[in-house]
DNA sequence: GAGGCAAAAAGTGTATGCAATTGCTCCGGC
DNA sequence: GCCGGAGCAATTGCATACACTTTTTGCCTC
């Protein structure tokens, strides 16, 4: 009974299951496949089944775990080819976020992200990483709502979520942070000129870089896909 | 007076919540921006609390009611700008469906999609608007499917749901069901030649078209919520 | 009369118990 | 020895009860 809740502070419990079971599952202490017993899970976390219902409901939609009707709910299995389609299906987003952005961002934020792109170099030369990959998040986000089309931004954010488990290490190549930077300043060009077709390749080709750059540390060997029924390193 | 849900057959209760309240979403039974008050939906249907819990969680994953912690749902609110964005977003997505398919599928499903396409020219001629609306929605999934993406295919299907509710009437517009066959047709001649390029431009016509044609019928002032109880559609 | 605080009421969030469905095992028949 | 069906165990689905949060209402003070 390790894994007492009360230590994580904030949101609701269904909140703190979710973040509890989906850090389970991208750590890889429950793996692909592995069925999730819903009053196991209650026990483990010391909550009742409700919550575990509804934060299973949410992984679902995440697409983190599946569930079908009446036989419970298992760790999604993401094969190489879903991965790559997920990545493939990012790229082709960010293409749109950044045709759009080119076409309609207002000065103000054409401005906006010009500056804080220039800003960012100061990261590249420190070689902060931290700073730069939280900056990253918040560059491609402006570009998403640039786009100004909210249901494109919608799917944007939940594909870049789902995708957010097997990128976590694409900053630890060596180099990756000048050629983000070098790849970004593309972007930022072609959307200051309102060159929308040159954004979207710029965009597309950014993603694409780093989809190779995350498969090398996502996929590898993994243990083998046959887990056991009962993963022992509990407690 | 209350709901009796015997005679809705299938599915699980969730289910049946999930199609009634999205029924009476889409029909004007409820109006946007009201309260979705879980106990009287309870009561109305005569459930507990917990299958509404449920299907308002999937009715707010699908976009049809928003939910806030601790305040309840309410029906989501579609404004004229969102739903633009939401054809766009279609638009956009089949348009890569599309150009996708002219590269990647088999000769198979070419033949396949060809030879559909040619057999639902019946329907036009014979002005089967019910059976051309059936054709119409498996050759826009059969173009999904030809894009050999997972998560492509995921969400332009959770798109096309969304947008379902809107697009109902477009078949009713004198003269549509010809014109929506010519211009599968110019989709279909581009994968057919390979020409990527070329689907996808045609596919984003297509679903613009589409879109002009459901705008007219899906904004506009709808007839106060006067629906009969209980709406009968089975979707 | 207006503003603010407090208590109650309404409504959501969580816990627990019961019913129903599924999958498995064991027994019997072919 | 293999296949099939009935009973049983395990797990999910639903119902109900309780706890906590939010909102409203009413009273008191300024």
């Amino acid at each position: 009974m390790s894994g007492k809740r009360n230590l994580i502070r904030s949101g609701t419990t269904v909140d703190q299951m979710v973040r509890a079971i989906s850090d389970r599952i991208v750590t890889g202490f429950l793996r692909p496949g592995e069925k999730l017993d819903e009053a196991s899970l209650a026990a483990r976390f010391d909550v009742s089944r409700t919550p575990i219902r509804e934060a299973l409901s949410r992984l679902s939609a995440m697409g983190l775990v599946e569930r079908r009707p009446n036989r419970g709910a298992t760790v999604a299995v993401v094969t190489q080819e879903h991965l790559a389609s997920m990545f493939e299906s990012m790229a082709e987003l960010e293409a749109i976020c950044s045709r759009f952005s080119a076409e309609r961002m207002t000065a103000g934020e054409r401005r906006t992200l010009e500056a804080e792109h220039q800003a960012s170099a100061r990261f590249v030369q420190l070689g902060a990483e931290e700073e730069y990959e939280l900056f990253n998040t918040e560059f491609h986000t402006r570009l998403y709502r640039g786009a100004h089309s909210k249901h494109i931004y919608e799917l944007t954010v939940m594909t870049r979520g789902r995708l957010a488990p097997f990128r976590r290490a694409q900053f630890m190549l060596p180099g990756r942070l000048a050629q983000s930077w070098q790849e970004h300043d593309a972007i930022v060009t072609a959307i200051m000129r309102g060159d929308s077709a040159a954004a979207g390749t710029a965009a597309k080709d950014h993603v694409s870089i780093v989809s190779e750059a995350s498969a090398v540390f996502a996929i590898g060997d993994r243990p083998k896909g046959k887990a056991e029924p009962f993963p022992t390193s509990a407690s």
